[in-house]
DNA sequence: GTCTATAACTCGATAGAC
DNA sequence: GTCTATCGAGTTATAGAC
């Protein structure tokens, strides 16, 4: 080992974020403690603020961050020109994969923006709304085409991440219920991205 | 109005709860306030002391009674004996409905537990297991008798709550990405009552 | 049982030495 | 840029009068 023993290889501000990233993603803006993430990162707390000058604004960055991470993998894909069943297949891969990366990652954001709905507006929707429409289109063609059920792209993209996020946050309870081990729900996770893939395309498909 | 002001028709403990419940629910364990709890109930902060000994003992009986509320909701139904499909229909109508009124209760439940996992040793499963198993002999049943494709209890059950919770915890986002006013997303979630039944039974039918 | 006042403590933030 | 020491606000919890 000829590294140092708190991660030396990045400089302060990095490992002040990451810290910052693995505390509040846990414990939320009001349950996390500068003091843990000082600890966490190996430097003292008054670093924290010399930094990142506040809290909230440590916070705002972790949050930020976590928002592009969630958000845009989604309009990437349903914007892009591959077949609807196959769109719906990478879609669901990709973010089931994203999600087994980043676990805590649902209920953090998902818990900060019911706390303050007002952090929506900086993050929502610039060129989303453009890859709905493609993915609309896609939806109405395959109707045309009688393809496809008479549904709605609402429902569809709704349901999609329905099956994709639910699992993760709600990780404890379902390995609870079902006695999956720790290291096994990992695999299962995984093997949700063909299941989930058929379930959708076969509710869909007419 | 020969009601006095503050809530008369319920004693202390009872509204004292009522409020608790209403400011776990929306900011947690950490983020919650007993002045602010004191205040919703119209009382002293420190009847809270007086009746309940500590915040984390209030938030308890909350949680406790939280975890009521989502759990068995699922195995009463799944133990019955309806017919598969109508017992998928029922659990489906149930379930959102209790979420309809309980617009918090997911995240609440989901947050806190990703805070401390040793929360839920104490709320599952007595004769869940049982409900479980009979769910599982209905789907094997219809399984053998070529109603429904090659699936697997744990995909049923998960799929079906994911579809049911997941556009409850995600209220604020999916109503901010397709633009749907605060009052009209209860319309949404009853009509999925229906989508969510047929885009399940139409993913398993044979 | 209910209130006011306050103790005891936690935590974010800053001052100031190096 | 990094540390120690400490302030001051906010919060849970309690003491004690009525």
């Amino acid at each position: 080992m000829d590294k140092k023993v708190i991660k030396p290889d990045k400089d302060t501000e990095k490992r002040i974020l990451d810290s910052a990233r693995k505390i509040f993603h846990k414990k939320g803006l009001a349950g996390a403690r500068m003091q843990e993430i000082a600890d966490d990162a190996g430097i003292n707390k008054a670093m924290l603020h010399y930094y990142y000058r506040s809290k909230e604004k440590l916070f705002s960055a972790v949050f930020q961050e976590a928002a592009e991470r969630i958000f845009p993998e989604v309009s990437k894909i349903l914007g892009s020109e591959l077949p609807l069943f196959e769109k719906i297949k990478v879609l669901i891969e990709n973010y089931i994969e994203m999600l087994k990366q980043n676990m805590y990652l649902p209920i953090f954001i998902l818990h900060e923006i019911q706390q303050d709905p007002s952090r929506l507006v900086n993050i929502i929707m610039e060129d989303e709304s453009k890859a709905f429409m493609k993915f609309f289109q896609d939806i109405e063609k395959a109707k045309a085409e009688g393809i496809i059920i008479n549904t709605d792209i609402k429902t569809v993209i709704v349901n999609i991440l329905s099956l994709c996020i639910f699992p993760v946050a709600a990780k404890p309870v379902i390995s609870g219920i079902f006695n999956i081990r720790e290291n096994e729900y990992m695999d299962y996770l995984e093997s949700r991205k063909k299941s989930v893939t058929e379930f959708v395309i076969k509710a869909i498909k007419k």
